[in-house]
Parts: structure tokens; sequence; C-alpha cells
DNA sequence: CTGTTAGCGCTTTCAC
DNA sequence: GTGAAAGCGCTAACAG
């Protein structure tokens, strides 16, 4: 039907042209044990003929595919707002390639996870970076069921704690993004957080109150919602009514934060003399709004290539020497706290 | 040497299970022909033993993978910063899945494009897609010899030009967002454009100055650079200071406009009042800054779409029948503008 | 160093 | 409707 379905050139063909068996070809092509002669022949017939190894053939004889599946368990329409898992998978794409291992992108609808199933069979991937995970019953199941390696990006849900995983520090993060607060002289301060429901969120929000309970300090409060602009913006409104002594606010995002201070300033509040502000992320917002944010840093290219690397060292070994691995990070100072 | 090498179970243990021959097994897991009885066997045995069948096998035997390599031709660092490009290639994926197709990303170096190159072959794709492209001439010879279908997302270089693809209407998007200016009263227009190198960036000057011309209008200048926050700062300041009597800046990204806002604030201009801004992406950023930036939206999830549903019609038919596809970028109206 | 011989696990004619 | 058999293109023992 099409122009490319014309015949490609294999090995065989390849083979003659040079006057040698297959076996020989191989070998002379893949580096094993051949004469310089066979092996210049052989290239020479390979160029020639524009030979190009068939993938699929290699990965049926050798049994490796040297492939693994990136999954996002999420809807579909979430994907699209979520930047940060955009990140991670281009990074993980990247760290992969680096390491000679190739990857396969799946969506798996938590809510429908029938053919994300048969997505996740259909790679016949080597091993599955769940790039992101919403916990569900099917979902859970057909991990436990899958006999391939896991590596979780993101710390899973308790029931497959057994499952290795990279994370980024949220309760150290939520940690320092309050000790800052702290150090720069605030006392009256508040939380603005993501999703009560995710980890993440409440592990930010225990190293925050954490680090406020060491200095003897109670948080005026906590207001628990999305990641986005408008949660921050109303969450604020909130909590300057609630609390109009507020001077320093802990935002989980650099999206709420982005909020916040809209809303800070239609009170007229200078930010960060009235108000201090740490947000978290240190996406391209951070420094788009104004005054440029004080955040936390998610260090996703580190998480990407250490996910990568656990795979690949799993792959070639059967081994993995660190089982979680957690990544700092950093509070990046500019101008609001 | 793992947990995992254990032996997967085959058709033919299935077959032997279901006591039909591997033929027969084959064809009632696939719905092919088979009786009631049979199919039920068979299913019957595929679940006791966990049959889950073997992806690469199936491949070399149909000769289709269902496979479309995804490709970032992009340095590594470069894909870390650029947000559309994360965005587009989860879209992809989504939009590929949606088709039934699986996504292989790979990231191909344009300055050391020999592995590249192998890692497009190590993919034994069906398909590629370009997500982003940067011409080099290796780059441009080894798309040529490929012989799988190839579609651009983004015009490609016009040694290219009979590759198909799909884009965003930068022109017209230009176009907009200076008529956008011009309707709401503004007359000394200027422009702060992406890489003068990239037609993407060249693309919306040309509509701009377009615009501009059709009303008789002559733009005050046009500073060029990265379309990033600092660019968008310097670049208004040499602006503020050339032409102070400047009242609308077309932003050729909201990163640009956001830097501009800075500026702007320096200077004690006020936005919308005393200089308009539109800015181009719709990302994040937008509704971070503030005022909420008026801007143009990127339809990335059309294109993304589109580009997905180009490929799956070439793969089945070997036709397409649109080889150039531009998407609208609407403008989104808020407060800057 | 090289050739012969078996597969890898599945699909798919082709007969029955 | 079902089975036997021939591959898909490559790699990997095993002899020589």
């Amino acid at each position: 039907m099409s122009e490319f379905i014309r015949h490609s050139t294999t090995l065989r063909e390849v083979a003659q042209r040079a006057g040698v068996s297959m076996a020989t070809a191989s070998r002379a092509l893949a580096g094993g044990s051949a004469s310089q002669k066979t092996r210049e022949k052989v290239h020479a017939a390979a160029d020639e003929l524009g030979f190009v190894p068939n993938a699929t053939a290699r990965r049926l004889s050798t049994g490796r595919t040297d492939t693994v599946a990136v999954v996002m368990a999420e809807k579909p329409q979430f994907i699209f707002r979520d930047q940060f898992l955009s990140m991670l998978v281009s990074q993980l794409a990247v760290s992969l390639n680096s390491l000679g291992l190739l990857g396969v992108l799946v969506l798996a609808d938590p809510e429908n996870p029938d053919d994300s199933n048969s997505f996740l069979h259909r790679t016949g991937a080597d091993g599955v970076i769940m790039a992101s995970y919403h916990s569900s019953k099917i979902l859970d199941d057909a991990l436990r069921s899958l006999n391939i390696p896991v590596v979780f990006v993101g710390r899973p849900p308790v029931e497959l704690s057994y499952f290795p995983y990279v994370d980024v520090d949220n309760y150290r993060g939520g940690y320092d993004a309050a000790m800052r607060l702290i150090d720069i002289g605030r006392r009256n301060i508040a939380q603005i957080s993501g999703p009560s429901e995710m980890t993440t969120s409440r592990d930010r929000s225990d190293g925050f109150n954490a680090a406020c309970a060491s200095r003897g300090i109670v948080p005026l409060c906590s207001l628990s919602g999305k990641f986005e602009v408008d949660h921050g913006q109303e969450a604020m409104r909130a909590l300057i009514e609630a609390h109009p002594e507020v001077d320093a606010v802990f935002a989980q995002s650099d999206s709420i934060a982005a909020g916040a201070m809209q809303t800070l300033s239609e009170y007229g509040k200078k930010i960060p003399e009235d108000v201090a502000i740490v947000g978290f992320d240190d996406f391209e917002s951070a420094t788009a709004v104004n005054p440029k944010l004080t955040t936390m840093a998610q260090p996703i290219d580190k998480v990407a290539q250490a996910a990568a690397k656990m795979m690949k060292d799993y792959l070639d070994t059967g081994e993995y020497e660190l089982s979680k691995q957690l990544f700092r990070v950093p509070l990046v100072v500019r101008d609001s706290a």
C-alpha cells in the first residue's frame, strides 16, 4: 500500500553479498570474533545494501528489548495540566537514552485499567517506571502480577511499598521552607497546601509543621486544595480575612504562590515586607512573578536520572543497591522571602 | 540472575493445556474463526496459566510493531527548559495511545547524530514523529534515508518540505495579537520576539508586521532574543529607553511577557493603562502574573492529536488526506490587553 | 575464525 | 473449524 512497504535488506542478503554465512556476518557487524578482512567485507556489503538490523528480530532472539515502559497513571486531561509530570517524562527519556535504554510511553487510566494493562503488555518492555501513580485496586493488582521489575517515581502507596522508588524529599522541603520563613523573623506563619489526599502534599505539610514546632511556633492555619493558581488566590483571601496578622506563607506550589501574591496585592500588602512567601517547584512561573519567588527547587533531572539508573542496574544485574532514594529540594532565595 | 527471569508462559503451553493446536489457540485468543467451545477452553487455559502474549514475537511475525518513535532533536539540557516540548511529548503519548499506538521516546542530539540514528533504528518503530527539529546536515540525511513514514510537528526546513506536518498557525497568531493591540486603541506598538533563526518566531513576526501594515501602523521596533524571562526584562528596558511613548507590546512568549511586565513595573508603568501586553503560549505563567496575561493559546493537544492521527492513517492506508495542517492560536483575553 | 543448526514465540497460509 | 508446517530476521551454541 505505501511506498514504505518495500523490502528492507536482511542480514542474509548482506552475508550472501559478502560471501560469508549469516553467523559470520552477524559477528562481524556486532564486533564479535571475525578476521579483519571479513569484517571489512561484511561492513562494505552492509553499507552498499543500506542494511539496518531489524530490532524486533534481535529482541526476539536475545530475549532483551532494552526498552522500559514509562507509565503515567493519570487521567488524560490531567496530564495536560501537570507540568511536573510532563517534564519528568521528558527527563526520563533523556536519562534512559543515555543508558542505552528506550522509553515507551504508556498512559494508564486508573479508572479503566483493562486496556492500560494490555498496553503495558503490548510494550514488551523489560521493566516499568511508574512516573505517576494513582492507586486503584486494579492497577495495584496489575503491578503485583507483573513479572518484570518496577521502579516508582514518587513514593508508592503502602501496599506497594516493597517496590523501590525515587522521590523528592518533600518532608525536608517543607521543613526548610518553614525554616526560611522563621529565619527571616516571621512568626505568624500559614500554609497553603496541595490536595490533602496526596502523599506529596502531606509530606510537605508534615515537614512544615515539624519545623514550626521545633521553634515553638504554632502555624496560623493550613488550607488545602489543588496545586493551582485559583486555589492560591482563594485560600489567601480566606487566610487574610481570618488572620490579618499573617506575615508569612508557605505555598506548596509556585502556582499557589502566584495566586496568593495576586490576592495580597489586591489587599495592598507588600511582598516580602508585609508578608513573605516561599513557594515550591521552581518552575518557570517562579521567575515570572513580581517580585520573583523564593522557592524550593524540585530536582526533576536528578530524580529522572536516578530512576533510570536504578532500572538499568536492575536489568543488568538483577540487583540494585539503593531501594529508596530521596533527593533534597534546595531552597532558591529570590525576592519574596 | 533476577527473580524476574523465570519462564513466562507461552502460547504453546496454553494450547497444550486446552488440548488444541497452537494455531487454534492463537485464533481463539485473537477472535478468529473458532468454535464457541474451543474459545472457552482456550481462554480458560490462558487465564489459569496467566498467559501474556509476547509482544516481540507477535511483531516479528506480523511485521507491524504499532509503535512510533517520537523524536526530540534537541540538546538534552535544552529539553529541560522547554515547556512546550515537554507538554507536546506527553500529549503525543496520550493521542498515540488512544489510537492503539505506542510512542517510543528518542532523543537525537543534532550535534552527535550517529547514535541518535542508531537509536532511531533500535526502536524498530513503524513511523516517526519529529516533535522538535533542529536542522543539521546529518539529521536531514538520516531522515531522507529512513524508509518509514515521518510526520513533523512544526514546519520542517525547506529541504525537507515534502514531509507532512502539523503546526500552530504562528503567522495568524502574530497577526491576531497585533490586531488586539490595535483594536484597543494602541498605536505605538513594539514587539519582543524570540530567536530570529527560528521559523516559529519569524512567522509570528511576519503576522505581526502584516497586521500593523494593514492598519497603516509602523511598529516601533522588534527585539529578538530567547523565549525566556530575562530577554523580556532586558528588551523591555531597551525598548522603553528608546521609545518612551510605547503603549503596547506583543511578547512572543508568556515568559517574555512576564519579564517585560517586571521592567514596566520598575519604571512605574501601569498595565494595561500605560502599556498593554499580549503574550503567546498560554502556559501556567500566564495566569501567575499580575495582572493576568492576555495571550495567544497554543493548541498543543490539538496539534498532538492531529500528528498522531496523521501517522495512524499513514500506517493503516499508506495515505493521508492533509499533508499540512495549521491550527489556529486563539486569543485569550485577560487583564493585560 | 567460520559455518551449520536450532531456535526465540507467534501468525498464517494451506490442506483437511 | 482445526492442525501441520513454514516462516518473520536475528543470535547463539556447537562443531569444525
